[in-house]
DNA sequence: TATATAGGCAACCGTTTGATTGCGCAAATA
DNA sequence: TATTTGCGCAATCAAACGGTTGCCTATATA
């Protein structure tokens, strides 16, 4: 299908909403159905599927049927991807310790 | 303003967007204007300033104004915020490594 | 076999998003 | 001083989003 083609969901989009990200929370501990995912909310069963949905589209979560049930388990993987967006930003914020050693180094010129 | 207290943009909203994710990595290099941030891309300098307005709002960049420049940096602090919700799925990708630890241990106990 | 349960799919609807256009204002330049 | 430049603000609009409702199929249970 066209859509599976093109549609591809982004993982940056899928986190946006704070009910997937719940969600997604949820799932790191363990694989839950649908139906299971949706009592930990008020928003209706269908609602819930939907955002299961755009997780599943941008493979942050995977199935495994169970007959009639269906076991959503969290995906790491793609996490990753944010993870390694991030990486450019990180030196920034580690930026601070460097400087904290930048100080204590020239603190221990002047001992020396 | 009620605005500026109930609107207070999400930094994961934020980041959905392709073209803002863009402009955090020119940022995260150094600091720009508007305009200048506008020559990297196809979309207008309005359009541009909109996303700008987003990233402020959720404190990803601060301005800094120079005459009738505005200079706007990149906030390593917010990013943070990204980070830490990752924390707890990162011990799912570093579980390989566990795993890995698991049977270099056992082939050292058949060893023994 | 009849009924209840799990869960996907499609249609619909109000709100939000991202982009464009037009405008106004302050700072720089001629 | 007149004009250009930098940039924010407001209005407008199509597309996307998040939710609800209704329906259908398949599996489990009475």
């Amino acid at each position: 299908m066209i859509a599976s083609l093109i549609m591809r969901r982004d993982v940056f989009q899928a986190i946006a909403d704070p009910t997937r990200r719940a969600i997604l929370s949820l799932l790191a501990l363990n694989a839950m159905t649908p139906n299971a995912i949706a009592e930990h909310f008020d928003s209706s069963r269908q609602a819930i599927s939907k955002h299961i949905k755009i997780l599943s589209e941008c493979q942050l979560v995977s199935q495994k049927q169970n007959g009639r049930e269906i076991y959503y388990h969290f995906n790491p993987e793609k996490m990753k991807e944010v993870d390694m967006w991030m990486e450019q930003f990180r030196v920034q914020w580690e930026s601070r310790f460097d400087q904290l050693d930048e100080i204590l180094k020239q603190q221990n010129n002047k001992q020396l």
